[in-house]
DNA sequence: TAGGCCATCTGGTCCT
DNA sequence: AGGACCAGATGGCCTA
């Protein structure tokens, strides 16, 4: 299926142009249905009697009504910025599955063993290829081996490359 | 039909 | 005070 019309059929979010439009056209209907208009000059004039509190209290629940439109929107908005961050974040990841979107979970585990895995090969690399005075030295590969084994000190190296390449065939494999 | 995933709404709490 | 953030609730869509 389309991902627009999946998207078309979702619930529809309701927000405070709606309401401006609901608004809008039941003004719309009081003026083109006069009977109707004089039922309700009727009703308004008992609007009049109640009290000052009662009014107050009407404009506090429409107040109330507007502002959790307006956070709403904002909600709707955040949420809308965090999932471009997840499709970002996807599009970075090497994974075996181009043709199904990866989940919000597995896109959060895999991403963090992919991190794990290339930071486990850059180690590698320079406490293997650099020579004393140079930039990336063992000197200063060795603070962050050390470091990297303080928070890792359960797992080797290897560890986080097969536990990478299990994770993407378990996903394709669940899929 | 059950379960997974997701978008949205909502009220509470934190932060500026 | 108002916006950002968070977590729980709810309901829709999809797949096995």
């Amino acid at each position: 299926m389309k991902a627009k019309a999946k998207a078309a059929r979702r619930r529809r979010p309701v927000n405070l142009e709606d309401i401006h439009e609901q608004r809008a056209s039941s003004e719309e209907h009081l003026v083109k249905c006069p009977s109707y208009k004089d039922k309700r000059k009727g009703e308004d004039e008992e609007l009049v009697k109640i009290s000052s509190k009662k009014r107050r209290e009407t404009a506090n629940r429409e107040e109330h009504s507007t502002r959790r439109l307006e956070s709403n929107e904002r909600e709707r908005q955040r949420m809308h910025k965090l999932n471009n961050a997840f499709q970002a974040l996807r599009e970075v990841i090497p994974h075996v599955r181009a043709e199904k979107k990866l989940s919000k979970i597995e896109t959060l585990t895999l991403a963090k063993n992919y991190i794990n895995t290339l930071t486990a090969t850059i180690l590698n690399m320079s406490s293997g290829c650099a020579t004393p005075g140079q930039e990336g030295s063992p000197a200063n590969g060795g603070k962050l081996f050390q470091h990297y084994q303080q928070q890792h000190s359960d797992e080797d190296n290897d560890g986080h490359l097969k536990k990478y390449s299990t994770q993407i065939h378990s996903f394709r494999k669940g899929s």
